[in-house]
DNA sequence: GTCTATAGACTGATAGAC
DNA sequence: GTCTATCAGTCTATAGAC
């Protein structure tokens, strides 16, 4: 915190991790060229090559924290949850996304690119390990038959509830609205999808129309 | 019906369609090259060429009858849409999707590429500027500040919920389940996000934790 | 309708000077 | 840390024979 925290400069491995996110969001990670990444950065193809040691590795990068929190997500749901477990792994998931939307946006645009790589570590480092997890865990779930079909929807619906609002499928349509207002709209819905009643909901959510 | 019904030849031009729809999906529009696509189908890259005139043209080819959908779907929801006229619409989508899943899984899966066709599409043909249209009704719809922020959560949340159990983000938990099983449990489900009241929940499913 | 052969562009990555 | 120069590999697309 002494020196460079008048943060023109920004040395450049960050300012290329910025370039890279807004590529690849905005026009995917495999049609990304590291020739226009480095354009956009002011600097040449090469220097890239200094502060990464691949493509793949800037991508690696930005994608950590995604994987760190799906680790957290795996441990927090048991392994038969009940509606309840769902609903406040799922006000987790909104808790820690709300204030990274675009790192939300950069794992869904390139989910081909997610899971190829995921493919390619197995085994490697806990990376691919934790991917898997998540979606091993996740899918015994919802294919649990001993659980009735409808709630299984549910549960699986809700998942795409907190993508839809946070993620791509509203478009934009909610990017400028503040995360404290956004947040109990969210988890109230989770709530009602999942048939679970929530602090807020005794009598006023349930007559909007 | 007279000829070739014993489908095993089954014009080139076919194949070469069902090949590219599996690899779209596995790997991405992108990654997927015409070498590879023409190995598979049996032929060389060359003979490709005599039946679409480029690699775009093929996906376009593909992506055809969701453009047809998006124009239905954009006539069918008001301007000011109830939630009664916004659960309809995706009831409808859910019936249009069931039997098309995989079409469903092309389209998200490469969204970039969707997206990007139709940016470079625009004014061309048809195509663009249905998609543009849907893109922009939603947008209009979602972001109509005379509408409660809840009330347009919900509708945002019901539009994932349908690609959650559809698409990706439930991966194929529900890829083997009938459809006259699922549609149900979805309709049920937009319904409760929605505060819509339906059918088959006199007490039903409302009481199922 | 399908082939061989090839053009032309672009990619990720490396070597080595400064 | 950043540069110039270059490599080998891949891609879409085309020309022209059969």
């Amino acid at each position: 915190m002494d020196e460079r925290t008048a943060r023109r400069p920004k040395d450049t491995r960050e300012r290329i991790l910025d370039v890279a996110t807004d590529l690849f969001i905005e026009i995917g990670y495999d049609k990304t060229s590291l020739r226009e990444i480095a354009e956009r950065v002011g600097v040449t193809k090469a220097a890239l090559y200094y502060h990464f040691e691949s493509k793949e590795a800037i991508f690696r990068t930005l994608l950590q924290p995604v994987l760190d929190l799906q680790y957290e997500v795996v441990k927090l749901i048991p392994e038969h949850p009940s509606p309840e477990d769902w609903a406040g792994g799922l006000a987790t998931l909104v808790d820690w996304v709300l204030p990274r939307r675009r790192l939300l946006e950069l794992f869904e645009q390139n989910q081909n690119a997610v899971r190829e790589m995921a493919e390619r570590l197995i085994a490697d480092t806990d990376l691919a390990q934790v991917h898997e997890a998540m979606h091993e865990r996740t899918d015994a779930v919802l294919t649990d038959e001993s659980v009735p079909l409808a709630e299984r929807v549910r549960m699986a619906g809700a998942i795409g509830l907190v993508m839809g609002v946070l993620g791509f499928a509203a478009g934009k349509a909610f990017i400028d609205t503040p995360a404290d207002e956004l947040r109990p709209a969210i988890v109230d819905a989770i709530h009602d999808v999942l048939g679970v009643r929530s602090r807020s909901q005794t009598a006023k959510s349930r007559k909007r129309a």
